[in-house]
DNA sequence: AAAATATCGATATAAATATAGCAAAAAGGA
DNA sequence: TCCTTTTTGCTATATTTATATCGATATTTT
């Protein structure tokens, strides 16, 4: 499968359909078309057909695609194959939570270590090492890291993000709910629980004034 | 301020306005323009003022708005200036995290309880009640609860929205990574972190080949 | 073997979103 | 007082994204 420009929004989709896949029982059909996808996930058959028309070629008339192929394709073309390393800066609640988190290698995710400022001696949080921030640039440097995960308070935010990037990290997830400002080679991806909160209350709010 | 119908989008982006306005120092200018807050997000100047002028009509040619009316403009548009009450499901370590988590009152969202499915006996997490499940029908009655938020493992996750659902709530905050069959009037909003995995690491890899 | 059907993938259309251009308004200075 | 500058908000255009239409193809049914 050859690889084209890929538009954010279908990006954002190929996860969706790679669970759906992935939640099927192994005794479920060797096939599986866009329209049956389509129909379980509640999106438009034409979407997810050209969606999947972007990363992988299996699709055949009348029958659908091969449902291993097709978790190939998209777990390949998202970079689930090959993992990546990351750490993480801020050990509270969140921080530790996502430290946890054992779904992630699914993704091709692994955190291989946390830092926090209130750390002095190094300790150790669900088998992960947890490292004062005075380890940080050594740790990033040795293992060559890319992704970092801020999950420090909004005020220390943009501090940590600027640390990261002088670390060598190239993209930034971040919990913290203030804007981050980097070079232009960087990707900040910011988890912004506020908008799905304004979603969320506007509908709420939709809701009562209907029932009126 | 009229209330006209407003894109998603534009409700995405209301939210980074306001958290960015609400970071200023007290003692910062009293008027601050589109074009001042499009540079400081690092956004464009045409798409911020067309926002604004869709919440807010305190806009002065050569002065721009008033910073503590457009505070208020954009919290009342949001739903933020009147709380809305939510219950949780699933009191592991992110369910706990967002359970202690104090921001969210800043976005009009009070948490009153958490249910467990582990849980028996009532206990305390955060000085908030954590419950057994066979309390939530009664509590979101009494409570006229309205929002759920669910953070248990991805197999119980219909389950419990579901329950929810039976309970009268409206609207559905997911962490867990599968689509949710909910019927029409509902809103699910599925706080997906794989799709932001799937940006951030196809960046990752785009920056790799470009450097070879 | 022919007809019916489900599905793909390409092309065309529609809708949503973002960007650009410009007149009018208001402040500050010449 | 008039000119210049900045900014708003309107209108128009461009771009992106989603949806619909349709011929081709492969399988199943008749």
């Amino acid at each position: 499968m050859e690889r084209k420009e890929i538009s954010k929004s279908v990006l954002k989709r190929l996860p969706t359909y790679l669970n759906y896949l992935n939640s099927l029982p192994k005794d479920a059909a060797t096939y599986i078309s866009a329209t049956a996808l389509a129909n379980a996930l509640g999106m438009g058959e034409v979407q997810v057909r050209k969606d999947l028309a972007q990363v992988s070629d299996g699709g055949r008339p009348k029958i659908g695609y091969l449902r291993e192929r097709l978790i190939e394709d998209i777990s390949q073309f998202l970079g689930y194959d090959n993992t990546t390393d990351a750490i993480l800066v801020g050990a509270g609640k969140l921080g530790q939570a996502l430290l946890g988190y054992s779904g992630f290698d699914a993704y091709g995710l692994n955190i291989l270590a946390a830092f926090d400022a209130n750390i002095t001696k190094p300790k150790e949080v669900d088998g992960k090492p947890l490292l004062p921030m005075s380890d940080l640039k050594d740790f990033c440097r040795e293992n060559k890291i890319l992704m970092g995960i801020i999950t420090v308070p909004a005020a220390s935010a943009q501090l940590v993000c600027n640390k990261m990037i002088d670390c060598g990290i190239k993209a930034i997830w971040t919990f913290a709910p203030v804007h981050l400002d980097v070079p232009e080679n960087i990707l900040v991806q910011n988890e912004n629980m506020a908008t799905s909160l304004a979603v969320l209350s506007m509908h709420l709010q939709a809701q009562m004034k209907e029932k009126k």
